[in-house]
DNA sequence: ACATTTCATTACCCATGGGTAATAAAGCCG
DNA sequence: CGGCTTTATTACCCATGGGTAATGAAATGT
């Protein structure tokens, strides 16, 4: 059994270093997201982090300059998902209601993942100021794709005419919400759930 | 002028003794929430909000038994203008969807004061075990009266059929997330977004 | 082989800030 | 007056935890 061909030389190449660090910055990420999603960011020392991933403090710092980096990390990280999808649908088909109910369905899903949730647990007040307004214009572009498409949706006829930018903030509030209540072990799968909000908040809930 | 009769006797009754002492508490209460607001819990220190209101860290443990007694305190204020706009339009005439509609109205308006920001501005993990579960039975007062008159809708024929409970999620995270983007400075009035989120919640935005 | 970079460890520093005496001034009561 | 309560002050304690040397051990590459 060990005396056979090894799948993987023990004997890394630099490409493969390359990843192997990648990788390792990662685990940290996921690691203090987790904790952070637990337990909040005040609450959260770096020595835990460290215990989580078999290392010490000091280890940490290898990979990120202090822990708000590794906050905004997280944040990063959170939005590129959203970015993704954004930018899928954008490439897809479909009308104003279409895209519009595609982006809830998709940013609907991402609420209920520990990445997804970093984008509204975590307080703007523990980032430094140069983070905050980047993250101001990674919240506005997601806005301006609520927005758009809202805005789209009423010029094609799809979307009951109403102002896209109230429109946008409730919809995106009830999304968020659902960062905030969803549990894995709960009865509704993200599916479920995602699906739910996307016929109640298109659909309404007045009968006229 | 200071040689007429004083309004007010500088001997103050044991009755006005009392309402000094609570208003000193409201004081503290309301500064401590501002700040809280502007800076987040655990970038507040006890100095500074003992310094706004011109007295020493330890006068306030006179008023109340530490930093989270503070906390706590400023979201059961919050809570108790909730609990009684809920109580007023319960008492009040309107069907499910008019009792539904009055209720996003007054919580939407609620989210744009200090005292309705503190019930979702907070995080979790900042209150004692024992605050966290007299919250948790709080806010699931105010989610049963999302509830309670969507499933009166639906059944007086007013509310188009629809799962209650993701309804109140999806309505309930829209308005919370009015406290997160409402500013005072900003271009719509409370009433204006309270009103737009009135219609956008109960009308939806298809057009079926 | 030898210098260099990479990455981890142990041991430490120290600002911060919640909380606590010890104490003093001011009003209330008998 | 003299003791008691209330409320504030000054001065202090000290646990916490982010961050930093100083150092050592691999792997790298020439």
């Amino acid at each position: 059994m060990s005396t056979a061909a090894p799948q993987v030389s023990p004997f890394p190449t630099p490409e493969r270093r390359r990843r192997d660090r990648s990788a390792k910055r990662e685990a940290i990420l996921d690691t203090a997201l987790a904790l952070f999603l637990e337990q909040g960011y005040h609450h959260v020392t770096l020595n835990q982090v460290a215990e989580r991933l078999h290392i010490t403090k000091p280890a940490l710092y290898n990979y990120f300059a202090g822990k708000t980096e590794i906050l905004f990390a997280c944040w990063m990280a959170g939005f590129e998902q959203a970015a993704e999808a954004i930018a899928r649908i954008e490439a897809g088909p479909g009308d104003g209601l279409a895209r519009l109910r595609a982006l809830i369905r998709a940013y609907g899903l991402l609420m209920t993942t520990p990445r997804g949730r970093c984008l509204i647990r975590f307080d703007d007040n523990d980032f430094t100021p140069a983070q905050r307004a980047r993250i101001s214009a990674c919240k506005r572009q997601v806005d301006a794709a609520f927005r758009g498409w809202i805005a789209a949706g009423i010029a094609d006829g799809s979307i009951r005419p109403c102002d896209p930018k109230m429109a946008a903030f409730a919809i995106g509030g009830a999304l968020n919400g659902i960062g905030q209540w969803h549990r894995d072990d709960g009865p509704m799968s993200p599916q479920a759930v995602a699906e739910a909000f996307a016929q109640t908040l298109t659909k309404g809930l007045a009968i006229d």
